[in-house]
DNA sequence: AATGAATGAGGCTTCATTCAT
DNA sequence: GATGAATGAAGCCTCATTCAT
């Protein structure tokens, strides 16, 4: 890996945050190559440099913005080994993660949301893929869920099930506190949220 | 009501189903007006003889899709006075609507959703706005609430704040399942949710 | 066949006769959409009612330019039966299109024969095929030597190459023609061609 | 002439070289400088170091082509001083060329010649002439000619015509055998011809 | 001298909208 | 009222050329 190489990278990492800035605001329908470019601070004709099309950039967009989180949460999972702080930490890095957000950003989410739906089945752009996504969150939790009860501290659960619910439950209170800010403090929406969850599936 | 304007209403809705049909299925950004003319059987020029644009029947979609959910609900909570019968039926209705929707359509909400979010604050088209809807839905749950709490059936609580977390589950819900059908039967989660939910808040 | 087909078929056709005259004045390559729209009188989008692409109206322009030639000697060639005057047609012919054509309108034919070797093998756009054009011309002129010498009027030559000789006379020949047209009386020239051609296959 | 310039032309020449060798290959039109560049192993912008544009490379290009053409023909002649001799040569180093010249190069010569038949007039590019060049092929066939019926060898003919005509069937004969190098051997075709001509102007 | 990253003018094409029939 | 042919603004992308290294 020469020098040039890592820049290489660091400009596609430059544009592609560009990208999602403007795709949040305007959303990515309403986002025109030059608007990125602008964005960016470079020429229109840059991008095409480090990204085959605009719908390679979304695609892009899609896997840094779900894979920073995954990521996030595992660095979080490998701080401790007890399952209650497992959960405590991957409920609260959700949480921050929107904390983090800029409100107009989670525009782009909704995109994502609606075309990996679309392409549920067909994994368009070689891409988007939501079910994927959610199944490695569905496992990550899971592997919490089975821990906790191999180690005695959960009572014995449909954990597909359960960790199903808890990501619903975490991604639909995301998208009221979008729509309404005012409405509760996220951090203490997770801590009640956490402790129904314990009292439901704690021994 | 002539006659003539029956069916001019009439003709505008089929306009707006078929064209809710292909947004559900390409999305609304790659949603043409010669696939709408196409799938409503008429022509291209048609379509303007009843919207004045594109945008117009996206806000027109939007207006009809939760305005929808909105009647439906509101009928069925008029058959009954029990808060528990209301708070069940509110979200059997809701699973039901899911039910009854094509998967494929459930594309549509997201894009909803995502120019809703984008919207939030301008109420562009002058149509959407989905503060106003949700706001709408808090309050509709909170009458019953207040009306159990008033009646001595729940628990004295914060009925803005459970309102809108009932809400927020259900509408995680709705995406976990439109993303994986397999996942979990979406009537059993009714229930489950609705036990729970009592279990928290009944006296 | 309604009234509407043909109209878009004459049309279509109005907007190859625009696109030929460009193509011949600029060189396809220098030919932008635009011009074409101009030279058509219409507007730039309408062009894509009729054609695909660019390529598919450079296609067309091939097709319509060759087939036409082929036509008008066809229609030649019906009006006798004897091979000498058959032959005569066939030159005179070769010569009056050339006569009858712009003398700019020559770039276009070496754009299709430049298009035309390019994709010899490949049979680009599904269309562009100078082999089998010019196998057809040497087929029509393989008839008339055969029958020529079935009726004892042409010695027993190698019909392909001699027909296939005579075509190279008058393309090159045309060649010439259009770099410089003073250089020869084209009619003139079709009759000592005709005339060298007879004494070397007349028995 | 330092090393240096040495360098430079030879230099120079080898990208022209790369660069026919696209130009045959994909057409002047859809040749890139990045296509150029590959082929002659340098970087795209070291070609600006050498030749001011593309349009530049094309006329080079043009001149090479005919100019090589020209000189073989020159060397060749200058090897005999009979007439019927020189008409041999003549007619068989355009033979050899055409046989040397890897098929699909054959693409080059129709582009050289729709430019230039486009360009007979203005003479764009300072370079691109193609009546200039066949008024040297006249020029020299006509010497010869002009020496032969001197000499008493030939009869007394319209040189200029002659001379047309023997380079239009010679490139007449070249285009047939691009198209399909199957339908005649081209040495041979070159004897006969030849003959036929000796026949025609011989005293 | 050599490079290739950066650029933006310019092209092709799409498609919402208009409007004459 | 219904239509679809016509339109041109606007967008994506290409690629010849420049220029800092």
């Amino acid at each position: 890996m020469s020098p040039k190489i890592v820049d290489k990278e660091v400009k596609k990492a430059e544009i592609l945050q560009a990208a999602m800035q403007v795709f949040a605001q305007k959303g990515v329908a309403k986002t025109k190559m030059m608007d990125i470019a602008n964005a960016a601070g470079i020429g229109k004709g840059t991008i095409y440099e480090y990204f085959r099309s605009k719908e390679n950039i979304f695609g892009n967009a899609f896997l840094n913005f779900f894979g920073r989180i995954e990521q996030e949460i595992t660095e979080a999972l490998e701080k401790t080994e007890d399952p209650i702080e497992k959960l405590q930490a991957f409920i609260k890095i959700s949480a921050h993660i929107w904390l983090d957000t800029d409100a107009r950003f989670a525009g782009i989410i909704m995109d994502f949301w609606a075309e990996g739906i679309r392409n549920k089945d067909e994994n368009i752009l070689g891409i988007i893929n939501l079910e994927q996504i959610y199944t490695e969150y569905r496992r990550m939790i899971g592997n919490i869920l089975n821990d906790g009860i191999r180690q005695g501290v959960f009572r014995s659960v449909d954990t597909t099930s359960v960790s199903a619910l808890i990501i619903a439950t975490l991604d639909g209170i995301m998208l009221q506190w979008i729509i309404n800010r005012e409405l509760f403090d996220i951090n203490h929406v997770g801590d009640v949220l956490l402790d129904s969850l314990l009292n439901g599936i704690r021994k």
